[in-house]
RNA sequence: GGCGGCGUGGCCGAGUGGCUGAGGCAGGGGUCUGCAAAAUCCCGUACAGCGGUUCAAUUCCGCUCGCCGCCUCCA
């Protein structure tokens, strides 16, 4: 079993095969930092961190680099916007950026490039390729020309004869062909530049991609990965551009592009007016949920995102979060006996090698998450039969299988980027509330300082005492107050167990 | 106009030339519970339509309809 990830430039899904043993070495396009980002945007982050994930639980050594485009229209544009200078505008949604991967629980990249820093790098490839015909000045501009470079197309599956039929772009007077992209472009007049042996400038959008990934992961790396719509021109011209200048190929081994992501059916979009931005979705939901709702799809299928899909993918998290609760609190109020029956655990653990099997194969079939999720999931019912069918005998010889369970599920779902069993950000306030109604049910004034657990612990007791006493009223009532509050109660042959509901 | 993709139960979403249609959410019924919750068990007449290939197609091929993406900045 190995495996197998569709590469966009085959349009097959191929054997993984590093150029380096047990070592993978990655790019995935960053974002243009001229914005907050959204959270179309984060699909792209989310996928890859999973991808990083995997590779790392398969054993493999991971480098990734992922670049910030500091220099671009939208950047200028926006600092004229926000009257700030464009540095201050990158440095702002840079650091914005960041704070937004790590609130996701994204793991940072390797390296952060960034394209003003690396301009001697690009200017050096751009000279290359003019020296190797590939490239040519008019007035200031640097195009590459696309008529010279024999592959052109092989990513997105097209011939330059077929691309240049619909053509909608204005055609440039100064491109030999309409297609020829721009590798350093002219200043114009307020915008930055730096000096160059073709004048003033700034460079294109594409030649800071192969500038970094050459400089980082040099020719011939593992993966290049984006959102599909990078596919033209963006990767297509990386590739020539890369190949071109020298002269030698495959530019990068392995292409991914992972697919897009509809709002309501809608592109997301400013003139539609239906972006949502990563950081404002993430005050309502949590990242567990996020995650859940874009690893349900495989990474190169469409996605729609409504709120009612996260509403669901955040019951499907805490169907995870439940079982994993069931087996901690089993684990820690069940008694288990020195009885010898060995035989009854072997169920579950053979469900629990199964669950690797499953989750390996699926992942190892193009990252397929909805079916790798869909192991997991097999266990947790596993976990709850085996939990509903033994709790009234436990014995000492489950205990260590449930914690296997327990690990594997954590485990595996760490792989794809969920964070599980993560202590809950409780409000102060929540914990002041309830100790107000805790002095309130005793009838008592005094202060005491308790915590969120001491507290519940003790207006459990109280509603205990009044279970044994049959006075079902006030037990209802003490429940009911306390979902007001957030806590759900639930009674179990060891005692009342409560939790917060994640779910709204 | 060109290129590409998609159309699976109430919803989302895997998957496969024949065997029991993964999983999640929602719904109905049962078990458990003082009640509730959680959990669990059972239930749901699917593969857009029409042709073709085949012993056999949801799965392969063709056409039709519907939807979407890219071809321009975009993850």
């Amino acid at each position: 079993m190995s495996l197998k990830i569709y590469n966009t430039l085959t349009r097959k899904k191929e054997d993984f095969i590093t150029r380096e043993k047990n070592q993978v070495q990655m790019y995935v396009c960053g974002p243009t930092v001229y914005n907050f980002i959204h959270i179309g945007n984060a699909r792209c982050y989310i996928v890859f961190d999973m991808i990083k994930r995997y590779f790392r639980y398969l054993g493999y050594k991971v480098k990734c680099v992922q670049n910030f485009t500091d220099v671009d229209d939208k950047i200028i544009n926006r600092s004229k916007e926000e009257g700030i200078s464009c540095e201050e505008v990158s440095e702002k949604y840079t650091r914005a950026f960041l704070e937004d991967m790590e609130n996701l629980g994204v793991e940072p990249a390797e390296v952060y490039p960034k394209a003003t820093e690396h301009i001697r790098e690009m200017q050096e490839i751009i000279a290359g390729l003019i020296n190797k015909g590939f490239a040519y000045v008019v007035d200031g501009d640097v195009y590459f020309e696309v008529d010279k470079f024999k592959g052109y197309g092989k990513l997105s599956g097209r011939t330059k004869e077929e691309m240049r039929a619909g053509e909608r772009v204005e055609v440039s007077e100064r491109k030999k062909n309409p297609l020829d992209f721009a590798l350093w472009k002219k200043a114009k007049e307020g915008e930055p530049w730096w000096d160059s042996p073709w004048g003033k400038g700034r460079p294109g959008w594409h030649i800071e991609c192969s500038a970094m990934s050459l400089k980082y992961l040099g020719m011939g790396f593992d993966i290049h990965g984006g959102g599909m719509d990078l596919i033209f021109p963006h990767h297509e011209n990386e590739i020539a551009q890369s190949e071109a200048y020298l002269s030698e190929e495959p530019f990068v081994r392995y292409w991914l592009h992972n697919g897009l992501l509809t709002f309501r059916e809608e592109k997301m979009a400013k003139s539609v007016g239906n972006i949502v931005l990563l950081r404002d979705l993430l005050k309502q939901w949590h990242p567990n949920a996020l995650k859940l709702f874009y690893l349900s799809t495989h990474y190169r299928s469409p996605i729609d995102f409504t709120f009612e899909k996260m509403v669901e993918a955040t019951k499907a998290w805490e169907r995870l979060e439940i079982t994993l609760d069931n087996i901690n609190f089993i684990l820690t109020r069940g008694r288990f006996e020195a009885l010898p029956e060995k035989e009854r655990t072997k169920g579950l653990e053979k469900a629990i090698k199964r669950t690797e099997d499953k989750f390996k194969k699926a992942m190892d079939d193009d990252f397929n998450t909805p079916r790798a999720l869909s192991a997991i999931f097999e266990l947790a019912r596993e976990v709850n039969t085996f939990i509903d069918e033994n709790q009234s005998r436990l014995v000492i010889e489950d205990k260590k299988v449930l914690k296997e369970a327990r690990d594997k599920i954590l485990n595996l779902s760490g792989v794809l980027g969920l964070k599980l069993m993560q202590p809950l950000s409780i409000l102060p306030d929540l914990v002041r509330k309830l100790r107000g109604y805790y002095l309130e049910l005793v009838g008592s004034e005094s202060e005491e300082s308790l915590n969120l657990e001491e507290v519940l612990d003790c207006i459990l007791s109280l509603r205990e005492e009044a279970r044994k006493e049959k006075d079902w009223e006030r037990a209802d009532q003490i429940r009911r107050r306390l979902k007001e509050f957030g806590v759900e109660i639930e009674d179990t042959p060891f005692g009342p167990r409560w939790r917060f509901p994640l779910a709204k």
